[in-house]
DNA sequence: CGCTATTGGTTGCATATGTAACAATCAATT
DNA sequence: AATTGATTGTTACATATGCAACCAATAGCG
């Protein structure tokens, strides 16, 4: 018998079509939901998105080191450097050096920088309350579950 | 997860943590998902992201203007202008002027350019399929749903 | 027509980013 | 103690990016 799957455009392994096509559709997606929010603290806040990832790791977790913010916010370290000097001029943060090990300095928010970012945590939960009522609670909750599987999956390549 | 009910102490509006951020997460799994992919056309063809997008564009149109590749991309004109730069010099598209209206150029693939993207889309849907087997049919199928939705959805801010 | 507004695309400029190299410090080994 | 290696964080450099200004061409409209 003929294959006749094969003759099929669809099933050739050399189209594709980007919009199709999970990375892209991803990030897209992820650039859409992380641009309204990202205006906000621009626009109302000045800060970047490596800040504004400083500012929320440092407000769970009180004192941190800058590599452990680094690894709770996904940033390379040279973002995290950055952010941290400029959150540090504007005096929203602290440094304090290790008594211990002298290469450590320990960051830690000012009570400005945990007021602004409480008023911004407001902002950010009723944005993300948006975000699910517009998809609906139904489909908030599958994104919600694919991400919790695509942040286990281990990608070899 | 998302805390889609009104739980405890949780619903502190001040409170809110980053791992569960819905904007924070869908740009670490994009980023995530992203960077396999584009390692791929990095090493062995030394395309960016941008350029990337308009080979695949193109191979979808066959003839395209820049403005149509970028829409179709979801990049800015800049973005388009140098990658088409990048790609002409290398002999992968051609531009064309239009007779009527000489303001927009006709892009097109050269055979070199579709040589190359035919080989690119086989590794791209060999990497996409390997993304769904890692992640399950079935949260791969909740993931493409949820990006339906988010891609049909039109935010306000 | 002739003027203005709009569109398609490019480029100058300032900013943002990753890489690699670096300084400082600590740990481990001899 | 001295040497080697690893770790923490910063910075120089090159590249990537968006914005705004720009040029060229067309469309709209009096």
């Amino acid at each position: 018998m003929l294959n006749l799957k094969n003759s099929k455009s669809e099933d050739d392994k050399t189209v594709l079509r980007l919009e199709e096509f999970l990375p892209y559709r991803l990030m897209v997606a992820a650039e859409k939901i992380s641009l309204g929010f990202s205006k906000i603290y621009k626009e109302k806040y000045d800060l970047s998105r490596p800040e504004w990832r400083v500012l929320a790791s440092l407000a769970q977790f009180n004192r941190a080191t800058a590599t452990e913010v680094g690894a709770h916010s996904s940033m390379h370290k040279t973002k995290v450097s950055r952010a941290v000097y400029v959150l540090e001029k504007r005096k929203w943060l602290s440094r304090k050096m290790d008594d211990q090990d002298r290469r450590v300095e320990w960051l830690e928010l000012t009570r400005e920088g945990k007021a602004k970012f409480s008023a911004l945590a407001k902002l950010a939960k009723a944005y993300e309350a948006q975000i699910v009522t517009l998809l609906g609670e139904g489909s908030a909750a599958q994104l919600d579950a694919a991400l919790a599987r695509v942040e286990a999956v281990h990608i070899i390549v």
